[in-house]
RNA sequence: GCGGGUGUGGUGUAGGGGUUAACACGUCUGGUUGUGGCCCAGAAGAUCGUGGGUUCAAGUCCCACCACUCGCCCCA
């Protein structure tokens, strides 16, 4: 027991009933944004360090040392196993040229990303992320589209009940006079604030706002709000949000309490929420990062997305006791009594397979009894049962049984396939 | 990195110092010659998370470690 080979930590089997969710969600993804006319390309899993270290900023280093996984190469250089995608795609967009396309380039990708932090309910260190990201664009209808893309999914799949939270993280223009009222705002009740707070305080102000502390609502229903210190020009962005919103009766919540820590995150900021999905209540989570393509090197481009974890939505889907489409059932089940007979079953059932019907083979070295065959078939979910015994070899027949109920016939071997086709779309 | 909870066949549990570790579900086989579900009979499957300690005796008590889990930190 204890020697066995087990998981490594934060991993996760994802097991075929579990997976049928997870394929619910990637189609309904792949519908959605096809939908709004966003295309689907890979990113690489590993990038370079730096993509990560360089473009979450300064003041964030604390994560980059201590919650990616990085490996140095023989040569020295390092590289990371991707923590997000939003990088990976702003730099697949500059060094493929993509600002020479028509823009904006709307595009998604689903796949794994990694943290090494401590699993806790939709938390794990893999876990696979429905990324969508429009480049290229500054216009707050772009803003709109993503989150409209989010929300659509989510109906889509039959959620109800979410509650879509939105504010503006600012600019470098007005971020920073906004992060000076509110440290001045928090200063005056130092000794109020929790360890933890105060901290935060001196290390990220804004972090200070979705402090979990007792206490802190109270306290913070008075602070600053970012809404009151924009620019005229976010304060444009955020307003032609919330009217695009309106006029398509999304409704929403103001959060003054949302926030972003890191640096290239402009102006829209938004979340969707649901209850029960553990402390982690954001189903997804997204926002404009205007100021990202130049931390990492590139020409100033604008951008606006969101991520949302699969893991997170299938947890959320049978929270909300969302129930999947029933398992496609094994139509046919080839039993036979060995020798001869299994070579003829053997036969039949690549030559269904070979016309696309799917067929299951019973199995056995040394012949089984048909009861054993027949409970395996039933325990399958196999509507008929296609018997090749002796007789039915000598005539050149089949014996269908259906298992749901009804009269067993003889089927000539060589109408087997197009028996099989009629029944198939029964 | 920190804190709480939990570790007994595949799954869910019982057993709280006394020797063959129990039950349910699941799995497999059989209930005459080639026919599933229900029923009946039987079988396989657990060194009780790991290591140490206390004791004549430890799933049972003690300690440590590990894993899982929930939360904190952090959240890209």
């Amino acid at each position: 027991m204890s020697k066995q080979i087990q998981r490594v930590t934060g991993m996760q089997d994802v097991l075929p009933e579990d997976r049928r969710y997870w394929d619910a969600v990637i189609a309904a993804a792949e519908r959605v944004a096809g939908r709004f006319g966003f295309q689907r390309m890979e990113l690489p899993i590993i990038e370079a360090e730096e993509l990560f270290s360089r473009g979450v900023g300064e003041g964030s280093d604390f994560f980059v040392q201590k919650e990616m996984y990085t490996l140095t190469e023989p040569d020295g250089s390092r590289i990371t196993l991707r923590p997000e995608f939003t990088a990976g795609f702003m730099r697949a967009y500059i060094q493929n040229g993509m600002s020479n396309w028509t823009q904006p380039v709307k595009l998604y990708t689903i796949g794994p990303s990694f943290r090494r932090e401590r699993p806790q309910a939709g938390r794990l260190r893999q876990h696979s992320q429905f990324n969508c990201e429009v480049l290229g664009e500054d216009d707050p209808a772009a803003d709109v589209e993503v989150m409209m893309l989010a929300m659509s999914l989510y109906r889509e799949l039959g959620y109800t009940g979410l509650t879509f939270q939105l504010n503006s993280t600012g600019c470098p223009v007005c971020k920073p006079v906004y992060i000076k009222a509110l440290v001045a705002y928090l200063d005056g009740y130092r000794e109020q604030l929790a360890d933890i707070d105060k901290e935060r305080l001196s290390k990220n102000p804004l972090r200070v706002l979705d402090s979990k502390e007792k206490g802190m609502d109270a306290l913070l229903a008075g602070a600053p709000r970012i809404a009151d210190h924009l620019c005229d020009d976010c304060r444009e962005h955020f307003a032609e949000v919330r009217g695009l919103l309106d006029e398509l009766d999304q409704t929403y919540t103001i959060n003054f309490r949302l926030v972003r820590g890191i640096d290239y995150y402009t102006k829209t900021v938004f979340e969707v929420w649901q209850e029960g999905i553990g402390a982690q209540a954001a189903l997804c989570g997204g926002g404009r990062y205007d100021g990202l393509a130049e931390d990492i090197g590139g020409p100033p481009t604008p951008g606006v997305g969101f991520g949302s974890g699969v893991e997170r939505i299938v947890l959320g889907m049978k929270e909300q006791g969302i129930a999947l489409p029933p398992a496609p059932p094994v139509p046919f089940y080839l039993a036979h009594f060995g020798g001869a007979t299994k070579m003829a079953a053997t036969q039949l059932a690549f030559r269904l397979r070979a016309a696309g019907i799917p067929a299951r083979l019973a199995f056995s070295r040394r012949g089984r009894s048909l009861k054993s065959q027949m409970r395996e078939a039933d325990h399958l979910g196999a509507r008929y049962v296609l018997i090749v015994g002796e007789d039915e070899l000598t005539q050149g027949q089949v014996t269908a049984r259906p298992l749901a109920g009804g009269e067993q016939t003889r089927v000539p071997a060589g109408e087997l396939v197009a028996w099989a086709r009629a029944r198939l779309d029964e």
